[in-house]
DNA sequence: TAAAAAACCGACTGAGCGCTCAGTCGGTTT
DNA sequence: AAACCGACTGAGCGCTCAGTCGGTTTTTTA
């Protein structure tokens, strides 16, 4: 973790998180990012060469913070089986995405998708971040299914499925069309359905 | 529907749809948007009173004919159960989020919710939509539970998640993570998995 | 077929944008 | 005490944008 940081260059890219999630890119104005931060607009492109290269380093800090915070949940915890990590994984991705609201927003945000078209680094940023979630819920499938607490189903595409339905309950968070709260506990029986072996009866 | 419209108003909001689903609102420029479809800027702002007008224009009709598609497809169909009911609902949605595939997009991109937010017909047009879909899949659900081919779930709860699933799968398609049509089967089966009436052996 | 109405045109405007740059300032090194 | 440093400043430049306006062409109507 980068540390020893100038003040004002780290209350940019705070600031220009939040911006950048719930306004977007363009709707994003260097003069504005400089009025809540009460820095110069000259200090914004002392520290980042450009509107871009801002962008870039939220992506890369952000995608950073995430993983490590994943990699820290699954390191510091033991899971009595597959079944079990799969739920843990779901409700540590829900809580994470609460309180690190404003990046998760901006990683499902479609402006991205021209940055990652075009820049390799946008690239590799989004990729590690899908691809340590996807792998995650993988993993925890396999070993569900060795340990008998998962049925028979395609690990990977099912893995998928899993990461499409959390990102999907998030994103009707921030839409504010839904509470995710409220359908936490059915979204992990729905979960639990939908991996259990054939032939078991539900809880 | 509206018939007899002008040509170039007709090309505007043809154009417009897709610039704006792929581009966003703000990265489309009204000159593009008269390059792209031979119309003059001027003519654009003689049908349609500024911009964000003509977006209001486009997610109307957008949320117009997905909603017509939806009453024609429930009308026209004979479900077996509940449960195909809910089968049908998703593999529908998936290939309409396929052929409409730019009106889908705009509907989940994040900047109409600015819009949202401060205009009532905006927020008209989204929570049709929105309703729409979840009350399709809450009817299913408890039409499923009363020809037991749907167990006991919370209708309009489970309707929620099954609505992010899909919408998950369609955002991970848009977004060119994924091939939505390689998730089907495997997705359909979830759903079934999910749904299906305690103590039952799966298919 | 002439008049009226609707559709269309494109040069133009001024506000706002990203970004530059010459320069200030307090602290450290030489 | 001179030289150098990184952090920071804000006026200003070149440019793009949404929206306007006076005029022309096409279509409808009487």
């Amino acid at each position: 973790m980068p540390k020893k940081m100038p003040k004002k260059k780290e209350a940019i890219l705070k600031a220009a998180t939040v911006l950048f999630a719930n306004k977007g890119f363009t709707d994003t104005s260097m003069h504005e990012l400089s009025e809540l931060t009460g820095a110069a607009e000259g200090t914004i492109f002392y520290h980042f060469k450009n509107k871009e290269h801002l962008l870039l380093t939220i992506l890369q800090t952000t995608n950073e913070s995430i993983v490590e915070e994943f990699d820290r949940f699954i390191d510091g915890r033991e899971f009595k089986n597959g079944l079990h990590m799969v739920e843990e994984i779901v409700s540590f991705y829900l809580y994470l995405a609460g309180i690190m609201e404003f990046q998760f927003l901006l990683l499902q945000r479609h402006y991205l998708y021209k940055f990652v078209a075009e820049n390799q680094d946008f690239r590799s940023s989004l990729e590690e971040f899908y691809n340590c979630i996807s792998d995650m819920f993988e993993k925890a499938i396999v070993r569900g299914q060795q340990d008998g607490s998962i049925g028979n189903v395609h690990p990977r595409k099912t893995a998928l499925i899993l990461f499409t339905m959390v990102d999907g309950v998030v994103r009707f968070k921030n839409f504010n069309l839904y509470d995710a709260g409220a359908l936490f506990n059915d979204l992990i029986e729905s979960c639990r359905k939908m991996l259990k072996p054939d032939g078991e009866t539900a809880r």
